[in-house]
DNA sequence: GAGCCGTGGCT
DNA sequence: TAGCCAAGGCT
């Protein structure tokens, strides 16, 4: 059989080369005896969804840290969780985070489910992620299917069908490469095969252990691979935000709708964001206009015109007010970071801030 | 199926 | 500069 070849082949390749990462056993380990812990894997597999290893990283290392265990993770306080999530983007995953490690605690009796049908029901565990989980922590021969797994296949195959319509195409291709041995290492290698040989703009076929099974590479036109439906051109919207400090020091925030854009997360007052940007200061102060923020999101740039204002006062129950001590820009989203850095600069630089400091 | 949902790095 | 891309899931 061609596909105990190649899984073959792929596993001897990753033996040698397979990447080191924070949450990976390594295949020497692995043979060792050594297994993955399922919370690691878990946690990763969350973070890993749409974003870069790189990124990824610190926010690992970060977590485990600070909750070493799905338990200790499920009795942590939700602001504490997204205040380490922000700058990681898309946030209902760190929702999801804390909803899914409580229905481990309060459910599973702190153990993660050892199927893959099992975790497709825990809330931001889809398809991927729980064929990632139930392969790397648990060894099952279960296939994953993403990005990666989707160029090298269709680039296997010469698939002309285009993504996302290919989808079920894909994963049944991709089902019959995977082997019944290592099914652990060989989704990782898969994957790493994906991230690194077979990569979107210049895939390195000359070293690639698939070299010899690739339809695309035996005609040469690997580039073309896979197709895509062509995406919708981002709008451009406008709004404002009005960053403010109280005559006691502290920042006026909001905490955001649960829904929606950076639902859950912390942000500074102000006007939606549509075509149009009437300005419209959320309480009263001397409301001075520092500049503008350019920010994209997945659908859509945003033009963010900030204003801050000093010695506010009045009737600010209705906002989450912080001390300086109990702020953290970095518990901001990037684009919520962004403005407070370019309204902070004027505080500290700007004559009339500069005397309020000195009278506080 | 298609829209929504972040961010940073790379070309 | 502007678009593409990254270990997707939810509605």
């Amino acid at each position: 059989m061609k596909q105990l070849e190649m899984a073959d082949t792929l596993l001897d390749w990753y033996d040698r080369h397979a990447r080191d990462l924070p949450w990976r056993v390594s295949p020497q380990d692995r043979k060792a005896g050594i297994s993955p812990d399922p919370y690691q894997i878990w946690m990763s597999e969350i973070m890993l969804q749409q974003t870069t290893v790189a990124a990824v990283k610190s926010y690992f290392e970060r977590f485990t840290a600070l909750w070493p265990t799905v338990t200790a993770l499920a009795n942590a306080e939700d602001e504490r969780v997204l205040g380490e999530w922000a700058g990681l983007g898309y946030y209902a995953r760190a929702r999801n985070l804390l909803k899914c490690a409580r229905v481990i605690r309060d459910e599973h009796g702190g153990v993660f489910p050892k199927t893959r049908e099992g975790l497709l029901s825990l809330p931001g565990v889809g398809p991927y992620t729980a064929a990632a989980i139930a392969s790397i922590a648990f060894d099952l021969p279960e296939t994953v299917v993403d990005g990666n797994v989707e160029r090298v296949t269709s680039r296997l195959f010469r698939l002309e069908t285009p993504l996302p319509a290919a989808k079920p195409e894909l994963t049944a291709l991709a089902q019959t490469l995977t082997p019944n041995e290592r099914p652990g290492d060989y989704a990782q290698a898969i994957m790493d095969l994906g991230a690194t040989i077979c990569s979107p703009k210049s895939p390195a076929c000359g070293i690639c252990p698939w070299m010899a099974f690739c339809a695309a590479c035996k005609v040469g036109d690997q580039a073309r691979f896979p197709l895509k439906t062509p995406k919708k051109p981002k709008p451009t919207r406008h709004g404002h935000a009005y960053v403010a400090r109280t005559t006691r020091g502290e920042w006026v925030l909001e905490t955001r709708p649960e829904k929606g854009l950076l639902g859950g997360m912390l942000g500074w007052p102000g006007t939606d964001w549509r075509e149009a940007h009437p300005k419209a200061a959320p309480f009263e102060g001397a409301w001075i206009e520092v500049g503008e923020v350019r920010h994209t999101f997945t659908h859509f740039h945003l033009i963010l015109t900030v204003h801050r204002a000093d010695q506010v006062e009045g009737a600010l129950e209705v906002y989450a007010l912080r001390g300086q001590n109990a702020f953290r820009a970095s518990d901001l989203p990037t684009v919520m970071r962004k403005a407070f850095d370019l309204a902070h600069s004027t505080f500290t630089t700007d004559p009339v801030a500069s005397d309020a400091n000195q009278e506080a």
